[in-house]
DNA sequence: CTTGACCTTATACTTACTATAAGGTTTACA
DNA sequence: TGTAAACCTTATAGTAAGTATAAGGTCAAG
């Protein structure tokens, strides 16, 4: 299967796939005689494999354990639950971060006329000593 | 006043206002004789609130409007107003991803038993077609 | 037989810094 | 007076996770 078929299929982009082949996240494909990559199921699982971890917001490095362990028959379930309980509590970290950032820059925007007049609350604001 | 005592009170790190320079976002303060950069009032200020934009969340580019807008005293509100409903929205966008993330995650922990054997449904999900 | 859609590589760009190297200056202290 | 720490300077490279571009080779259709 070529690098463009196995794009569609797992819908990760084709200069993804070569990227992620190039810092050697997933294994080199054999190539036909022209050069071209020639993916089998095994590589294909592989970039399906990292378009789901990804998508749940693990880091790369993350995604470099998750196939480790993927891999590994003889994996302790406990590993991957510490790994995604340390990514729910960053996630909530981040919530609670951009919760924040909402609530004052809301509150202010309640203050700013928003009309043609120069004055505003949050230029104000940011302004402020 | 010399980069590491502007750097005290804004909160910004030396590098970091450097780095502001190099891209044009500050003036370039003068030069003392020895080539040391002296900062004046009008310089920590725009540090200051350069500070305080990006702890709100604005990228490099909204803070360069919004120090525009500061500086222009023809401004309209509106547009300050517009920038920063903007942000809003995109931090709200922000959220729901993430929290649609924390649940599918937190799903797939209860699943999980988390101890020595291998069976996990983390990785059985990640590997699923 | 040529046009367009693929494929290849290498390189640079993106965001917002952070780290490092290699050197010059100033300040504190013995 | 010497020297060592703590500054300051610049230039360059690294980070995350790709995306874009250039320059070229290959393949299938009309």
């Amino acid at each position: 299967m070529k690098i463009s078929d196995v794009a569609k299929r797992t819908g990760l982009d084709a200069k993804t796939i070569r990227y992620y082949e190039s810092i050697d996240l997933v294994d080199s494909p054999p190539r036909r005689e022209n050069g071209y990559r020639e993916y089998t199921e095994q590589g294909i699982q592989q970039l399906g494999f990292l378009r789901k971890a990804r998508k749940f917001g693990f880091s790369i490095n993350e995604c470099r354990a998750l196939l480790a362990l993927w891999a590994n028959p003889n994996r302790r379930s406990a590993e991957v639950h510490g790994l995604v309980t340390e990514k729910v509590r960053d996630i909530d970290v981040h919530i609670l971060e951009l919760k924040s950032m909402k609530k004052m820059l809301s509150d202010l925007l309640a203050q700013c006329p928003g009309d043609d007049s120069p004055s505003c609350a949050i230029i104000s604001k940011l302004a402020a000593e």
